[in-house]
DNA sequence: ATAGGATATTCTAATATTCGAATACGGAAT
DNA sequence: ATTCCGTATTCGAATATTAGAATATCCTAT
């Protein structure tokens, strides 16, 4: 029962915890229709090849992490993204094409790396202390 | 091994295999100090409070998905993110508020989610076939 | 070659994820 | 009440992830 606003919670366990929900092809294959519109299990179900008692797991993840939500309709529970633009942008995020890091001056920051990592534990005292 | 462009895989299946390998707190840490600059194992090491074989098996993992390289400088071995736009804008797509689904808007698709299931199996042939 | 620091690997135990199979639940209509 | 349909839960086995401990490797300087 992971809420996905528990206030002691670091920013990175928080957001790791998003991640991991999202992170499963079935999954992103849920969202991805729900990003169209809201949709019950059983049309789910039929788009993506998968059994039904294993899309409703998927969805109880999706569910538990905060990332959908469902209310029902007649005798479907339809479900819907919470935060629909969350969902979308990072899936145009991933299927953007980024530019790879620049090497040459990526290596020109390892020595500002180095120093910094340098500074961290002092220049002097290579051994012996005192 | 998943190298991060097999030809046969899916796109859900990539993105999956990205999200998962940053779903992680400590490699969420680590991708958010290398977006600063490049570091080196023991930097990271330092910064985090992480012990350096667990760090060495994160890297291993952010290396095996292409979302970090690394490069020799001297006897550090010096990590750098090859796609950093891309770690930037999920970070800061995570961080971002974004609002909630508006119920009411949402709930006026149902009806139209549900049609779209009804018309996949037909109207007709409640039971007996022909 | 030896030593020492930086990094990687291996092993192991604990824990978590995944999925199929079977089943249970819940509402609507007969 | 029973049946049917849509959905959820439970169980179990296979597999994967995680982290610590111990150890190995690699580079550099002596």
């Amino acid at each position: 029962m992971a809420s996905y606003n528990k206030p002691d919670q670091t920013l990175f366990d928080m957001n790791a915890e998003i991640l991991r929900a999202m992170a499963h092809p079935v999954r992103l294959m849920i969202m991805d229709e729900l990003l169209r519109n809201p949709k019950c299990v059983t049309a789910i179900h039929e788009i993506l090849d998968v059994s039904q008692p294993n899309i409703s797991q998927h969805l109880t993840i999706l569910r538990n992490s905060g990332i959908v939500a469902s209310d029902r309709d007649g005798s479907y529970r339809c479900y819907y993204l919470r935060r629909p633009g969350l969902v979308k942008a990072v899936m145009e995020t991933l299927s953007k094409k980024w530019p790879e890091a620049d090497i040459e001056n990526v290596r020109g920051n390892f020595k500002r790396a180095l120093s910094i990592r340098l500074d961290k534990q002092g220049v002097v005292t290579p051994k012996g202390d005192s």
